[in-house]
DNA sequence: AAAGTATATGTGAATATGCGCATATTGGCA
DNA sequence: TGCCAATATGCGCATATTCACATATACTTT
């Protein structure tokens, strides 16, 4: 009961419902999160972790990024179901929608992901 | 969005949870709701109504008493798809189990029901 | 009308949550 | 080694949530 719990904790913010409608178009690391919904780094960073550790997520290190993505594992889990359904009644949200628009012109590469505007 | 993540929120309760699972089993008014989860007249009352708010639940007044169950409009909604996922997840839980076993034996009528120590 | 019963609600205290700031940690590179 | 970039985390503040107590409301019965 724990468990399932804070997985639908995790659910009931709309920052994190936002963050998993960006890694269900793909695969993210934190500083794509930051940008495509101009939040703090420290936001992108704690709700990732909330999502995470809530069983949603799988992490990926690849050098200095953490590359976060929908967690497949465990198909047999209530994490899929839970995923299902805010999948399907978030579908033609506008926010949403030009979140995924920004997240297409978020880069990850180069100097300046985090601190873009610091010379 | 503020409504799927009312409806979430409401189900990241263990309380809220214990009481989904008794009305899965059948309508209850909410004193019976307080002797089966062993908990206060205001916190069976109290999330009740969040549960009703968050449209999980519909009502039916019946003379003094107030008959919850879980609603069954609005098929094609998300609430059903959440429920399904809940339920599936708390299959054998024994937490679950004794409650809604305490629930059978609960009584609706007669004197004493809420405050059944007072002579 | 008066009393009793089941439920709802206002209020305040305790606790939990989310966010930003500053700083720590980690990996890559000169 | 020393510095920079990406991410993580400790801390404090503001807000949200939960619970208990008391009281209010609504219905029934006498």
């Amino acid at each position: 009961m724990r468990d399932l719990i804070k997985a639908v904790k995790a659910l009931s913010d709309e920052t994190r419902l936002r963050i998993l409608n960006l890694l269900l178009e793909r695969e993210c690391c934190v500083c794509e999160v930051m940008q495509a919904l101009n939040i703090s780094q420290t936001s992108a960073s704690r709700n990732l972790s909330a999502l995470y550790d809530a069983g949603f997520l799988k992490l990926r290190k690849e050098g200095l990024w953490s590359l976060y993505s929908i967690s497949t594992d465990g198909t047999e889990d209530y994490h899929s179901a839970l995923l299902e359904a805010v999948r399907k009644a978030l579908k033609g949200n506008k926010v949403l929608d030009s979140d995924r628009e920004r997240l297409r012109k978020a880069e990850r590469v180069g100097p300046g992901c985090v601190t873009p505007t610091k010379k």
